[in-house]
DNA sequence: GATAAATCGCGAATAATTTCTCTATTGGAG
DNA sequence: CTCCAATAGAGAAATTATTCGCGATTTATC
């Protein structure tokens, strides 16, 4: 049988890459001992939980129920509750979940309560786009930008003075910086996070749409554009002979 | 015992809300007796394929194997054979699969071998970045931009002239184009949305973080830029304790 | 041609996630 | 004070997604 020796072959190609994978992006580097193997797709649910929760308290509401959140989201209730429990904040029968004290556990759990400074490399629309956006609410501040295009390089794009790239590792590593954004074109998106890794990231957010190969302790996330895209296209060139006519029926609002 | 009209009351909440839900995104537009029921993580993961498929081609490939492709993404090679059979493209044993006809068969199957037209509202940071990217490789084209802001009315952006939001719904509808690109800010969001349905938009990607209230026959997918921040700032946050020393352990390259 | 190595493909097993069911609280109405 | 409706919470069940195990196929090599 030489299948044997295939299976042993497939097999260790699998168990070297588990440490990298799906739900485990999260758990492999979690060895603290408060955080259970968090469910990641709960864990992507609760940015919207917050931003809701956020415009209740604005509305001056400070109780709120699971059924709400869960008609506004047009989730499952229970789904919703099993979220928030994630929090460990109880709910009262008949009323729902403190507001205010929501607000604050799901920061915290999602680290955004003490801000996370990162580092942008690749200054062309989306980085630029990103460098104007104020990410305070997500924990998050970008405190250097870099480009390799020697005019870009000097110029203030939303207050912050663009960084030759070969300062990029240095900066990293003096400052201690955890993150990196990636908003480089694809082909430059390999080197450019070696860079970041030599100096000493932890994680890398990747706008682009290269397949990084990075040692397993840095963390990668995508943040894809055609993985979101990919969902509508299906189903608009796959479905459309049964969506609802042109003239939306009425609805309940 | 009262508990049983509860029941009543939060199931029929969840039932309303099933066709809207989960990967049921796809399922319930789609009728089309061709598509089974798609696994959306799957379908998430396509693009994927395909842009390391382009890649192979471009070096002169014609053939690739699941587990080099695993390889590349980290993934686990069982699971990229799953998710190719999707697209019915056989692959040959000791060989694996051929890149052109797989790169025509996912490309198919996400529809993106037909141009689906847009139209972008919120012609701001994000918005200029969007109209600046080619996305005629995603099977998406930009067909009209739109801002309601009396000073960007008018401009010329990547070579299309912003339209007043008042034009909205009857370009849509004259045009008969199926998808919107939502990028204004959160507050305008629903009301936008709203135009957008009522010029008869099959979809719409929306950007922004409002969770928006529209009929359930308009396909609402999220491009989520805090759900993929919350994995890397939570892991960061909580679980940086354990994460590998500032300079990087040698690895396997 | 026989043998070995790589890989596909399918069905089974496992794991993760979502949904359901039931019970217990709670606040308000009569 | 009692009853009712709304809701949380916990565990079971169902569903969905991933991973495994095995046999079959193909190519290269001796
Ligand atoms: N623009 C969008 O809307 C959009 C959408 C989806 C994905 N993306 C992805 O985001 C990335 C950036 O897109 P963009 O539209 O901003 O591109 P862009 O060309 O506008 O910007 C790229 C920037 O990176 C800089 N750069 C190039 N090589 C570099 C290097 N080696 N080191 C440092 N800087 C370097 C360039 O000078 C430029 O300023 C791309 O990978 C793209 O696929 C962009
Ligand atoms: N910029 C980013 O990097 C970034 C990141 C994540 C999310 N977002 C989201 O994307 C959206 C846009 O962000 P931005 O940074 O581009 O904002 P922006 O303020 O730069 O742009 C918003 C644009 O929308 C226009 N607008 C406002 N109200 C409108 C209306 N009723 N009708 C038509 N146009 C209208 C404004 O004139 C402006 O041009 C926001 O919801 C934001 O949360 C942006």
């Amino acid at each position: 049988m030489s299948a044997k020796r295939e299976k042993i072959l497939e097999s260790k190609a699998r168990k070297s890459q588990e440490e990298l994978m799906g739900a485990v992006t999260l758990e492999n580097i979690t060895s603290d001992p408060r955080s259970q193997t968090v469910p990641t797709p709960s864990l992507r649910r609760l940015p919207l939980y917050l931003r809701l929760l956020r415009d209740y308290q604005a509305q001056g509401r400070t109780v709120v129920s699971c059924t709400q959140l869960a008609s506004d989201l047009r989730f499952d209730p229970t789904q919703v509750r099993k979220d928030l429990a994630l929090t460990k904040v109880g709910g009262r029968p008949k009323v729902g979940y403190p507001i205010a004290e929501l607000i604050a556990a799901i920061e915290d759990f999602l680290g955004w309560r003490r801000t996370i400074e990162a580092v942008l490399v690749g200054v062309g629309s989306l980085g630029t786009a990103l460098l104007g956006y104020n990410f305070s609410l997500y924990g998050l501040s970008i405190v250097g930008a870099f480009d390799s295009a020697p005019d870009k390089v000097g110029q203030v794009v939303h207050g912050r003075e663009i960084m030759p790239i070969g300062y990029l590792t240095n900066f990293i590593r003096q400052r201690g910086i955890p993150m990196g954004i990636l908003t480089v074109p694809a082909s430059a998106a390999q080197s450019v996070a070696e860079m970041m890794v030599a100096g000493g990231v932890k994680a890398i957010w990747n706008f682009t749409s290269a397949a990084l190969q990075l040692p397993d302790h840095v963390l990668v996330e995508r943040a894809d554009f055609s993985a979101s895209l990919a969902v509508l296209t299906r189903a608009l060139a796959h479905g459309a002979r049964s969506l609802a006519p042109t003239i939306p029926k009425k609805e309940v609002t």
